[in-house]
DNA sequence: ATTGGGAATCTGGTTACCTCA
DNA sequence: CCTGAGGTAACCAGATTCCCA
């Protein structure tokens, strides 16, 4: 078993999800995505390989998010990430056209019409993170976004109140530049957040600023938000692994449990009937080629009659055939000590490397 | 009044780019 | 012209703060 488990991120996809299919998703009830996407390379491999592809885009953007978010797209705890359809969410960047587009043409193509307030966040959009307009004591845009999604089912009485803790805020912020403003995003800017985080788990400067001008929010809202979600991703993750080495702990505590017990009674047995002592002493090797459990065999002094060498090493294939007597015991014994041991012979039959190896 | 979720902020690290000696 | 140092900007992860439902 190949416990290459790690917390976070993982140093490298974990090969034995592919090899092992008994460690798979109904044991352990949720289904091993596990560092097998982005999330598994570090860092800068990832900044290297966005800063590699970011070349077409000159100097409009610095890191591009080449691959999609994978790592989750297979845990419980995640909707299911690949079940939208393009046509009912559009990015930006994946339509050039979006700007002339004609809104809502086509029904539920466009999805938010509904924040669609006119023309309020122009100025930040244009200016991204510019100091003055991102900055956190600006709230004018964001809470008109936030007014106008917000409004369709509120009384008046609801709507004043909130324009005037909007307006408090904005003076708030306008005497106080430490003033920080709370925005709940609406679900249908969290979900449209959503969608383009599973298309892209970072995001460029384009990208950014078309998902915030899509849904009126500031361009920091939407690199705060992704930061953000970036960062609960990879704490569910982490859940998710703990429970799985949790798991395996368990698995493997019950294994050696069960080995220690059978030890016993392999201990008991030998004390019983002492041919045991002419056991050759085995150990477990594995084939390079295949990763298979080979035993090799290690007959030690002249236990058995006509072994007189002290030490030679011979494979399980030429194991034990001087000795004729005892060869039931012997296989009984030996079947219990070594299972693999026949499907070793004989895969290492099959495969002439193997001999050449030995 | 309490609490959890999440938006926002802070901090430290990295990288790319530019300027200049 | 090349090179290395220094400055700057942008981005990110992680930790933290703190607002609000």
């Amino acid at each position: 078993m190949e416990l290459a488990l790690s917390l976070g991120d993982a140093p490298k996809p974990f090969t034995f999800l592919d090899k092992t299919p008994k460690l798979s998703n109904k044991d352990l009830g949720f289904c091993m995505g596990l560092g097998t996407s982005s999330g598994s390379r570090s860092s800068d491999e990832k900044t290297r390989e966005n800063r590699e592809s970011e070349e077409d885009d000159g100097d409009e953007r610095r890191r591009v998010s080449s691959d999609p978010p994978l790592q989750l797209d297979l845990l419980p705890f995640t909707p299911v990430l690949r079940t939208h359809q393009p046509s009912q969410l559009r990015f930006p960047w994946l339509t050039d056209n979006l700007a002339s587009e004609p809104a809502s043409s086509d029904g539920p193509g466009r999805g938010l019409d509904v924040n669609r307030f006119p023309t309020v966040a122009t100025a930040a959009e244009e200016t991204d993170d510019g100091a003055a307009l991102s900055s956190p004591n600006s709230t004018v845009s964001s809470f008109q976004m936030d007014f106008c999604v917000r409004n369709g089912g509120r009384s008046k009485r609801d709507l004043d109140v909130e324009t005037e803790r909007a307006s408090s805020r904005a003076s708030d912020d306008e005497e106080n530049g430490s003033t920080r403003k709370k925005l709940r995003l609406s679900k249908e800017q969290s979900a449209f957040l959503e969608e383009s985080f599973k298309e892209h788990s970072t995001l460029n400067p384009k990208q950014k600023l078309a998902l915030a001008k899509q849904l009126n929010l500031r361009p920091r809202q939407v690199e705060v938000w992704f930061q953000n979600r970036r960062a609960r991703t990879k704490l569910k993750q982490t859940e998710v692994d703990c429970e799985y080495l949790k798991r395996c702990c368990e698995t493997l505590t019950e294994e050696n449990r069960r080995l220690q017990k059978e030890l016993q009674e392999l201990r008991a047995l030998k004390t019983s009937q002492p041919f045991y002592m002419q056991l050759p002493a085995t150990t477990l090797t594995m084939c390079p080629s295949c990763e298979r459990v080979a035993t090799t065999t290690t007959t030690t002094s002249g236990t058995n009659g006509n072994a007189n060498n002290n030490t030679t090493a011979t494979t399980t294939t030429t194991t034990n055939t001087n000795n004729t007597t005892n060869s039931a015991a012997m296989s009984l014994a030996k079947a219990r000590l070594y299972p693999f041991a026949s499907q070793v012979q004989a895969h290492m039959q099959q495969a002439p490397a193997h001999q050449a190896a030995s």
